[in-house]
DNA sequence: TTGTAAATAGGAATGCTTACGATTTACGAA
DNA sequence: TTCGTAAATCGTAAGCATTCCTATTTACAA
């Protein structure tokens, strides 16, 4: 997924274009790792002065609907990022201090599949936390 | 960890010993799965109508700085447990209906830990949800 | 039995998220 | 290009889990 699948992807599914959207997905586009819906207001606010954030909740629900953001819930707060894992599972190792992400390829689920005879397995988790190499 | 063990340990720290504390700890004690504040409070209100929230809350962060209570969000809400895992580190499989839980003993960051050379890893999650054997 | 710090009650406040009526806008059709 | 309409946005209120605050009550040691 980039800007210009995504932008393609809203139009072919029959939402409107409209400037905060394309500032949306770019916003993400830019950024390499998860970020909160106050995060993106804050940007947004600058150029549209009292964007309410029911457009933002709104649009963010709509993209991650549409399978172009992810999100995963950290320190209570939700957080979305640019959704890359359409062509293959993957998981993320992300930064607590910048955020920003880097892709685990080993999903824990190839080797513990075995031991859930009799529980129906619906979906998983796995996600490492700590510090990048820019933020130590 | 077990209820005799946790009221110990209350004793031995030198916090008080009250009756709702003990009903805490026999809830949590008595329950094989996660539980949220709320469903705490449904139980305690019955015994102690008019209870406080701040009860609820404080007593479940203190029951978790002392380590007898373990905790993870689920669907924004934050859920707890008794703490099972004070002898070895080990995840859960968590059913999406009832909330109990089946322990998985392999950890996936004993498979992974040599792809993060550089990083500083702080804390990881690894939670697989379905439905139990019981609630399919 | 009493003194005191700890615990609780009751309710207000906070922070994130959702909801909703009124207004504006994108965009296809005329 | 203009117009009509559904979609999008605004402004604000409401919802929900959680935290905070003060007055009151309680556990427990002296």
């Amino acid at each position: 997924m980039n800007l210009n699948e995504a932008l393609n992807l809203l139009k072919n599914e029959g939402y409107k274009f409209t400037d905060k959207r394309k500032d949306i997905l770019e916003f993400f586009a830019e950024e390499d790792g998860y970020r909160t819906a106050s995060d993106l207001w804050e940007i947004l606010n600058k150029k549209y002065p009292g964007i309410s954030y029911d457009t933002i909740y709104r649009n963010l629900h709509l993209f991650h609907d549409l399978h172009i953001l992810e999100s995963t819930e950290l320190a209570g707060e939700k957080h979305f990022r640019f959704s890359c894992g359409h062509d293959h599972h993957h998981h993320h190792f992300i930064c607590n201090n910048c955020g920003k992400t880097k892709s685990i390829e080993t999903c824990p689920m190839d080797f513990i599949q075995p031991k859930f005879q009799g529980y129906m397995i619906e979906s998983h988790k796995f996600e490492v936390y700590g510090l990048c190499p820019v933020c130590q």
